[in-house]
Order: C-alpha cells, then sequence, then structure tokens
DNA sequence: CGGTGACCTATTTTT
DNA sequence: TAGGTCACCG
C-alpha cells in the first residue's frame, strides 16, 4: 500500500487499517516524491506558475516567528500563541511540511485537538495545503476520537469487549442513580450530578479508584465516595461500557500496562501535535506524556492567557510547566496579531497584564489603531440590551453583516434580555451553543431504540424507552424485569423475554412487553436487509415514537419532529447502523443552520476560537463578571480565570469592542443594584472611550443621587480585592452610569414594577451574600458545582427571513419560541398574538408562520 | 400508572 | 422569576 493511493474512505476502514501503512520507513525520504495532489503540485498552483514547485510556498505566507514554529521539526516546541497571531495556521502548515520533506507519511503524526469542530477545521486546513494525504491521516482528532481509537484496537486488554458502548452524560447520570438508590443514599443530599461531577473530576486528574485520596473520596456522601466509584467502574465493565473519562483514563492504562502496545505506538507517532495546550487537563497531558516519549517530537500550541476551562480540570499549568517537562525545548512566541485593531488590542493588553501566573506576551499589530473600546453604563439589563439593540441596527443601517455582530455574555441567563428585545425589534439572531443536537431527548430517545436494536444488551438504552412512549410499563414492571436480570445474570431484554414466557407478569404488563420484545426482534432482523435510515423510519413509526410527538401540543413538539427527521436524514451518510451508532457517541457535534445573516449570541466560552467585526460584551457587573462564585469558590485563581475570560472576549473583536454595564439588574428574580466590574478599571485609558447609553427612551432624565444612595451593596466587599474604584475611567463610568441611568426614584418605572422599593429590596443581598468571601466549606463548594443543567428552550435559532406572510386577527400561528396562538392584533409587520403558553407577545411576523 | 402542586435552586461546557 | 424534580393522590 502506498501513501498516495486512493485511500479507503474512512467510513469503511476499520481503524487498524492504517496499521497497515509500513511505518518502519527511512528517517528521511530523500526525493519527497511529490504526489499528485501532493504539497508542492497545490502549492504551485496556489502560487502560480512562476514559482517553482519545489520551494516550500507554503511557508512564504509566514512572518519570522511563525516560520520557525513551523520548520523547527526536531525535538519539543511550545508555540505560544496569542490571540489572533496565526495558530492554527502555525499548527496546519507545520503539517504541511513535515509530509512534504517526506519526515513522515500520514499515519504517523498525531495530531489532537479538543473539539470535533477543531478537528474538522484542521483537515479542511491541511487538506488545502496536502491535498489527498490528508485522507490518510487518521489519527487527527480528538483527544477522545483517539482514545476510542486506541481502545477499540486493544479493547480485550482493557477488560473490554469490542463494539463496547460510550456513554454519554446523560447514561452515566442514570446509571449512578441506581447505585446511589443501591447504597440508599439520601439522592436529594448527594445528588447523582454531584457525584457524576466528582467522578468526572478525578477522571481528569488521572486517578482511578484505587488511586484517590481517603480524604478526597470521603468527601462524597459520608465517606462513601471512592466505594461508589469503584462500584461504578464496575458496572461499566460489566455493561462492556466506559464513560468519557475512560477514554483517556483506560488509555493510559492501556499504554502503561503493555510495554509493546506503548512502543508500537511510539514507533507509529513519529510527530505529536496538540492544539490549545492550555486546556488540557492532567489525564491528557498524561496521555500525552506517555506518547510523546518515543519521538519527542512534540509540539504544543496554546496561550495561557486563554485557559478559561481550569473549572473543568484544564491546568493551566501544563503550559507554564512545559519546558521543564520537556528539556531542551524550543519554545515561540507568536506576538504579532492579525486580528484586532489597536485600540482592542491595547485595552486587552492592560487588562489582561493585572494577571500574575503568565508566561507573558505582549501583542501587537502593525494594523491602524481603530476605533476605541467602549464603555457603556445602563440603567438596567433591559435598557443595556435595548442600546445594544440599537447600535446593532445603526450597524446593520450601514451595511454591517449581522454574522459579523456578536453578543458574548458570562453566563445563558443573560441572553434572554437580548432574544426577547430582538424579537420585538425583528433583528435576526442566532444562539450558539444550546443544548447540542445529539442531546436532545428526542434524538436521545430515537438512538436507544436504535442502540438496543444494534447491541442487544444495552440495558441502558432499553431501560430509556422501555416505556417511552408510554406503554403501561412502569417502575413496577420493569423492577421485575430488572431482578429478574439480576438473578438470571441477562441484559433486560433477554430477562424481559423470559417473563413474557412465563405467568409472572400481570397479563397487560405481558402482552405489551411482548410486543415489545417482538418488535425489537423483528427489527434486528430488518436490520440486516435495510439500509439503516429506513430502519430508523420503520422503528419511530412502529414504536409509536413520532406518533407520540406528533399528539404533542406544546410549543416544541413541531421542532422535536424536524429533529428526528433531521437525524433520519443524516444516517445516510453512514454506512450501515453500527457504523452510524459508533460515529454518533463520540461526534455529538451538528452545525446547525449557520444559513442566514444573524447576530450571534454566545456565551464567551463559546466564542473561543471565533472572531467577528464588532463585538458586544453586555455585563460588565462585578457579580455577574467577576462570576461572585468563581471568586468564592476559587478565589485568586478564580479572578484570572475570569479575567482571561474578559480578555478572550475582547480579543473576538477585529474592528469594534464595545463594553456594557448595567447599575441593575434582576438576579433570581429580584432587583440587585450592581456595582461596574473592576475589569473595567483595568482597561487602559488610552483606549476606551466612555459613551452614554442612547437606548433609553422613557430613561433618562431622573434626577441624580442613582444607586449610591442606597446602602452598601454586596459588591462593595468585593473592592477588597485589590481594585481602588478611583481611578478616572472608574469615575467617568460612574457619571455615564448616572446620567443615563438616573435616579433611583423615577427607576424601576415599567420594568421593577415599582419604584425604588423593587431594588432598595437589593438591600440585602447583602445579607444574602455576606459571606461570600468567606472561605466556604468544602460541602458548599462542592454541591454548587452540581448545579443542574441549564436551561434553554427547545429551539434556539430564530427564523425571521423570507416569506412576507401576513396574518389576520383571530388567525391561528405558531412561534418557535413561544409556541401556539392567536393573532389578537396588527400592526404593519408586528403582531401581537396571544400565546396559549406564553401569554401576550408582539412579535414581528415573519417570527411566526400559520398553524 | 400517570397527572398535579409543593419545593428548591439557580456559571462557564466538551467529549 | 421560572424551571425542573419529587412526592402524593386519583
Amino acid at each position: 500500500m502506498t501513501v498516495s493511493g486512493p485511500l479507503a474512505d474512512p467510513r469503511n476502514t476499520p481503524d487498524d487499517d492504517a496499521f497497515d501503512i509500513p511505518f518502519d520507513l527511512p528517517a528521511r525520504v530523500d526525493a519527497p516524491a511529490p504526489k499528485p495532489g501532493g504539497i508542492a503540485a497545490r502549492a504551485a498552483a496556489l502560487a502560480g506558475p512562476s514559482r517553482p514547485a519545489s520551494s516550500g510556498v507554503y511557508l512564504d505566507g509566514l512572518n519570522p516567528e511563525q516560520r520557525a514554529a513551523v520548520e523547527a521539526t526536531d525535538g519539543p516546541v511550545l508555540v505560544l500563541a496569542g490571540a489572533g497571531t496565526g495558530k492554527t495556521r502555525v499548527l496546519t502548515t507545520r503539517i504541511a511540511h513535515i509530509l512534504s520533506l517526506g519526515l513522515a507519511w500520514p499515519s504517523q503524526i498525531l495530531a489532537v485537538t479538543f473539539t470535533n469542530k477543531a478537528a474538522r477545521e484542521m483537515k479542511e486546513r491541511i487538506g488545502a495545503m496536502v491535498g489527498e494525504q490528508v485522507e490518510g491521516m487518521p489519527w487527527l482528532g480528538t483527544f477522545h476520537s483517539i482514545g476510542v481509537r486506541m481502545l477499540r484496537r486493544h479493547s480485550e486488554l482493557v477488560g473490554l469487549r469490542s463494539g463496547f458502548t460510550i456513554l454519554d452524560t446523560d447514561d452515566q447520570i442514570r446509571l449512578l442513580k441506581q447505585l446511589l438508590q443501591a447504597e440508599a443514599i439520601d439522592e436529594k443530599r448527594w445528588p447523582a450530578r454531584l457525584l457524576a461531577n466528582t467522578i468526572d473530576g478525578w477522571k481528569n486528574r488521572g486517578l482511578s479508584p484505587d488511586k484517590v485520596s481517603a480524604g478526597e473520596g470521603a468527601a462524597f456522601a459520608n465517606g462513601r465516595g471512592q466505594k461508589l466509584y469503584a462500584a461504578y467502574q464496575a458496572r461499566l465493565k460489566s455493561l462492556n461500557a466506559v464513560d468519557f473519562g475512560d477514554l483517556l483514563l483506560e488509555s493510559i492504562r492501556l499504554l502503561r500496562e503493555n510495554p509493546d502496545v506503548l512502543a508500537e505506538y511510539h514507533k507509529r507517532f513519529r510527530y505529536i501535535l496538540v492544539d490549545e495546550y492550555q486546556d488540557t487537563n492532567v489525564a491528557q497531558y498524561l496521555w500525552l506524556r506517555l506518547l510523546a516519549q518515543g519521538s519527542r517530537n512534540v509540539c504544543c500550541v496554546g496561550d495561557d492567557d486563554q485557559s478559561i476551562y481550569g473549572w473543568r480540570g484544564a491546568e493551566v499549568d501544563n503550559i507554564l510547566r512545559f519546558e521543564s517537562d520537556f528539556p531542551g525545548a524550543t519554545v515561540v512566541r507568536l506576538e504579532r496579531n492579525y486580528r484586532s485593531d489597536g485600540h482592542i488590542l491595547g485595552a486587552a493588553g492592560h487588562l489582561i497584564a493585572h494577571n500574575e501566573g503568565r508566561l507573558g506576551k505582549t501583542l501587537f499589530s502593525e494594523g491602524q489603531s481603530g476605533e476605541k473600546v467602549t464603555v457603556t453604563g445602563a440603567w438596567d439589563s433591559q435598557e443595556e440590551a435595548r442600546a445594544i439593540g440599537e447600535e446593532i441596527e445603526q450597524l446593520q443601517r450601514k451595511d454591517h453583516a449581522l454574522n459579523q455582530v456578536a453578543i458574548l455574555v458570562r453566563a445563558s441567563f443573560q441572553m434572554r434580555e437580548f432574544e426577547d428585545r430582538f424579537v420585538t425589534l425583528g433583528l435576526n439572531y442566532r444562539v450558539i451553543g444550546g443544548p447540542r443536537f445529539y442531546e436532545r431527548a428526542e434524538i436521545r430517545d430515537a438512538l436507544a431504540y436504535l442502540r438496543v436494536i444494534a447491541s442487544p444488551s444495552d440495558d441502558l438504552a432499553f431501560e430509556r424507552i422501555v416505556n417511552v412512549p408510554k406503554r403501561g410499563l412502569g417502575d413496577a414492571a420493569l423492577r421485575q424485569i430488572h431482578d429478574h436480570a439480576r438473578a438470571a445474570q441477562l441484559p433486560l431484554i433477554e430477562a424481559a423475554r423470559e417473563l413474557v414466557a412465563s405467568e409472572e407478569l400481570k397479563p397487560k404488563v405481558r402482552l405489551t412487553l411482548r410486543d415489545l420484545v417482538g418488535a425489537f426482534d423483528r427489527w434486528r432482523t430488518q436490520m440486516a436487509s435495510l439500509p439503516q435510515h429506513e430502519l430508523a423510519e420503520i422503528v419511530l413509526d412502529e414504536s409509536g415514537y413520532t406518533e407520540m410527538w406528533q399528539k404533542d401540543r406544546s410549543a416544541d413538539a413541531a421542532g422535536r419532529l424536524d429533529n428526528l427527521k433531521e437525524l433520519v436524514r443524516s444516517m445516510e451518510a453512514f454506512e450501515n447502523l453500527v457504523g452510524f451508532l459508533e460515529h454518533i457517541s463520540l461526534v455529538m457535534d451538528a452545525e446547525g443552520a449557520a444559513g442566514q445573516d444573524a447576530v450571534n449570541i454566545m456565551t464567551l466560552h463559546s466564542a473561543k476560537g471565533l472572531e467577528f467585526d464588532t463585538v458586544f460584551l453586555p455585563g460588565w457587573e462585578e457579580g455577574v463578571f467577576p462570576n461572585q462564585r468563581a471568586l468564592d469558590e476559587q478565589g485568586r485563581a478564580g479572578l484570572e480565570e475570569e479575567r482571561r475570560l474578559a480578555y478572550v472576549g475582547l480579543t473576538r473583536a477585529r474592528k469594534r469592542a464595545k463594553v456594557f454595564f448595567a447599575s441593575n439588574r434582576r438576579i433570581h428574580g429580584l432587583w440587585q443594584s450592581a456595582v461596574p466590574s473592576r475589569f473595567l478599571d483595568e482597561l487602559s485609558e488610552k483606549d476606551v472611550e466612555v459613551t452614554e447609553s442612547r437606548g433609553g427612551s422613557g430613561w433618562g432624565g431622573g434626577q441624580g443621587s442613582g444607586r449610591y444612595g442606597y446602602g452598601p451593596s454586596r459588591f462593595d466587599e468585593a473592592q477588597s480585592f485589590g481594585s481602588s474604584y478611583s481611578t478616572p475611567g472608574w469615575q467617568r463610568a460612574q457619571n455615564a452610569a448616572r446620567t443615563s441611568g438616573s435616579g433611583g426614584t423615577s427607576g424601576g418605572g415599567t420594568s421593577g414594577g415599582g419604584t425604588s422599593g423593587g431594588f432598595s429590596g437589593g438591600g440585602f443581598s447583602g445579607g444574602r451574600d455576606a459571606g461570600g468571601f468567606d472561605n466556604r466549606p468544602a460541602r458548599f463548594a462542592a454541591n454548587t458545582a452540581a448545579r443542574g443543567s441549564r436551561i434553554i428552550e427547545g429551539e434556539l435559532i430564530a427564523k425571521s427571513t423570507g416569506s412576507p406572510a401576513r396574518f389576520g386577527l383571530g388567525e391561528r400561528v405558531f412561534h418557535q419560541k413561544f409556541g401556539y396562538g392567536e393573532v389578537v392584533a396588527v400592526e404593519g409587520n408586528k403582531l401581537t398574538v396571544q400565546f396559549d403558553k406564553a401569554g401576550e407577545k408582539k412579535v414581528v411576523d415573519s417570527f411566526v408562520q400559520a398553524a
């Protein structure tokens, strides 16, 4: 087999195919036979005819530092790449370089990213440089997908059977719930979620049950944490399943306990590249280090200033320690920024300089200084949304594409205000990062059916759908099945089959269960003869699942049916059902409709790696940003991570960064007065312009004094954290807040449902949070980590283009967000609709469709 | 077994 | 405020 040959579609490729490629080729292939479509040819094509094909044209566009990073192929390399300095470019070019010099076959390069999206993009970009060869890179992927690949190859060595299942968070929690019940632990006090997080945390740190220190193991459920962890692992093994953490942990164990396997990979991976190195956790670090001990040609790219995932186990230390871990490492700093205008860079750089634990980079650009970063105070969060909406409309009038506008919030509860506002304005928007496609209940249900068909022993999947749709197989029936399954050592569905044959069950239950088992048998037979998407359709239909949603009149039922259709459609692309399921368990990622021009609303976290012409950064208030809990729980480290988040936010902007804060915000239904964020002070004065909110029809003109008349706010304590709120910037911000927002007396008004009383109650937040800066007992900290899943309603992408549909009074309509309703007033293209669930709302007609 | 009201708890998120 | 969860009841 040769590398240049048309490589099989990866979908058809069993994962060890790659190993058929001989990897003991000479260390250096002197004449790197450029293949057709290979890099040289491709580069030549790009560069035009005058370029000699062999001169590494792909290097030409690089600046000296980037070039150094690309060309330093031997030994460990750390690339410290600031925001917008072309880090992905370095990574991809480096791979192209290695390939074009013939230093390695594509299959001998291990390139790791964190997300599927990043992996996909990297693959695309490499493909653009080297063409077909990228198809021969089976080891380009996320940590997890590469982990699976290894485990599948050697499953027996870690006590798994081939075809093991990968549990996601949902399955994980259900399993843990069972364990907790078995142990008779009060789930109120010790929720399964908390245990899941705890275990995840251990796994992130590379700890197997026996390695968890006694003290830590005791932290959960009065000392039973460690035991539960061990029980959980045992249960996973018996289910022939792994969770996400295991993909790494078990790979590590595989490599440690099997020197021959490790040696094989050492031989195989001549070059290792890691993206976003600052986000690696201990387990990933251990995994990398094991593999990198082979060739030692490891290149990590990252930015310590953009480490924002500490809370889920990322260790900035990994990047700070790189040089001692890999002695003799070449360190390259990329500081030339190609993205943001000067003022933005200046402000962001000044801000991040307040952090202590950093390697220190100062970005510079040769571009213009552009517009100053603006800081705008608003009276409350509604005015903030109004002001931003207005600014966006103004940009829009100047032909600014909405796609190039982003609103980056600290926490998702802030999004709502903007959604509401934009719906009224008729401004297109999309929310990025809601529940992922494959996390939605309907999709997971459908997948559970398919999983049971493909692997009858998948008890978790079976459990999920025995009674979905409702068919009268409730707790009682399920318990009987469970008991029998345990007694007879059978998978649930087989236990069910035996029970059906017996007289154990109530007649009704027996019949239903018989039908269900029979249906699965039938579907399993059909699996052989039918393409998987047709099978899926049949299953969804015959099981009554589709019907269940068709009957459902709730607002999101229609969307769910669409999702199911989409799922079926997406299955067509796969070889067979097993191939599809395999893919799905890892790639929980489906890019939504990016089609139309719309404002992007997302959290700062999900904005990492993206860029926009204009970025709005609302909610810069103490408590919100920096987030109070980050401060409470992580102290100084928490503050620094928040600051990095601010840095990430600012550096997303190419031309305009617009920061906002509100003096009053409703949190958990209570109005609280807020103090502008200390981060505002940390923006360099020369790069910042403090403006007045123009948002406020009906808000201006109050008479002075404002919130400062009220007693100490809970944020006053925050000042002890070091920021002196006395800089000119701060004072100007204060003034801006006063003039635009004005009087506490006239305030409240429409929104607050009350005058100052509305938030004078804010006086009291002090009470609730007075202890906020104390070190809370571990119990508190642990508990908060467990907070429930976040809530974003069903369909998040509002469609607002197109059909100038007209609606008449009394007409039934459907709205993506508010559901079904009746038109009660029409005014131009604005409708007032009485929604069944959501009450009366004003919406733009393009947002609704006839029901 | 499935529906309804009391209760409780409110970051960030990938795989 | 608002959402989800859980216990209880019909």
